[in-house]
DNA sequence: TTCCTTCTTGAATGTTCGTTCAAGATACTC
DNA sequence: GAGTATCTTGAACGAACATTCAAGAAGGAA
């Protein structure tokens, strides 16, 4: 027997940001290469296909962010103040110019649009999770009072998502600090109101 | 002397429909040729090559959008109803699945990040105008009392467009029409207030 | 009609792509 | 330490890609 050499969760995770850059069409063989360190037979052993370690490296950014999410909710008492820390975030994740920029799950999802209806399915069950999540933290700030207790909380997990979905687009083309964090204040106070 | 025989215009038409349903690098020339209808060596003569074409489906995409944003403003003689009608069409646009289902430009933009300078500054400058635009209105809005004085017109533009970049995103996972109807009643709403 | 210019055609080109595979390297088992 | 199962390597493969070009078709001028 013996065991693989490299680090899996290492190489999907360098495998995400090389598909986050360029995109899974212009990402080639020999890019994922440079980008993982292993060389074709070993990506296709592991991974069966370029395309399976697009599913598995979305897989990995769901489980990254899911846990980048819940660490959010853990930074103050109340809710709808961790909930403007997570929407600070995303401003500051669109002005990293060096850093990849975009989400995977809406860049693959704009890439393989009808084209690839697994990927497709995959992506919108994953941001249907993640809107799922929005929703009980909403529902948790209600509790908290933070938000008044008629909102409906699927509602406002709907169009802060929205909001967070057109601040990402919005920021490729104005990446200004100032405009971001406005456009943020401003998706903010219009889902607490 | 002797004339090309292809409508120019209408052969753009097809060249950015084919873009914006399979994206750019997954449009191959045989899919070009299958959709505008022009072999490959018209195509090179007429446009330099395949990204010649884009530039020039960009350019001819800005013209169309720019039309049909006039004739929007000339339904009705408030400003602000009319923003409304350009909104709810932005709703029916998303739920047509037949159609192109996307913008060409947030798609193109998506889809050349960090790869393609030139084009990217292209649908940068595009999208202000866009912006642009939307401010001139939200000003005449203004004007006629449709929006209160005190508001930021530059920023109402920015947050509007922010709002339908997000709208056809989310509109890609959950195109269902009730859904997106409330979005953007309430983007519509806070836009107002 | 004849000639010339321009456009159209589609096969051919070189390149790059994703993918395969046989040889070599390595670690575990007995 | 020999044997073996598994992983790694990178050259090689056919397919598909964007692009070219020479031959053919067609309109305008004389």
């Amino acid at each position: 027997m013996r065991n693989a050499e490299f680090d899996r969760e290492q190489v999907l995770r360098s495998a995400m940001n090389a598909f986050m850059r360029k995109g899974y069409a212009n990402t080639s063989m020999q890019d994922l290469k440079k980008a993982t360190g292993l060389h074709p037979g070993s990506i296709y052993c592991a991974f069966e296909n370029k395309r399976g370690l697009l599913l598995e490296a979305l897989e990995q950014y769901r489980l990254d962010r899911s846990a980048e999410f819940e660490q959010f909710f853990s930074a103050s008492q109340k809710t709808i103040d961790n909930l403007k820390l997570y929407l600070d975030n995303v401003v500051v994740e669109c002005l990293s110019c060096d850093n990849t920029q975009a989400c995977l799950m809406t860049k693959a999802l704009n890439e393989t649009a009808e084209q690839d209806i697994e990927i497709q399915q995959i992506i919108s069950n994953n941001l249907s999770m993640l809107q799922q999540a929005f929703t009980e933290k909403f529902e948790q700030a209600k509790e908290e009072k933070g938000i008044s207790a008629h909102k409906d909380c699927e509602h406002l997990a709907r169009y802060f998502l929205m909001g967070i979905y057109g601040l990402r687009t919005f920021a490729q083309t104005h990446p200004e600090p100032e405009v971001l964090k406005q456009l943020a204040e401003q998706l903010y106070q219009d889902v607490l109101r």
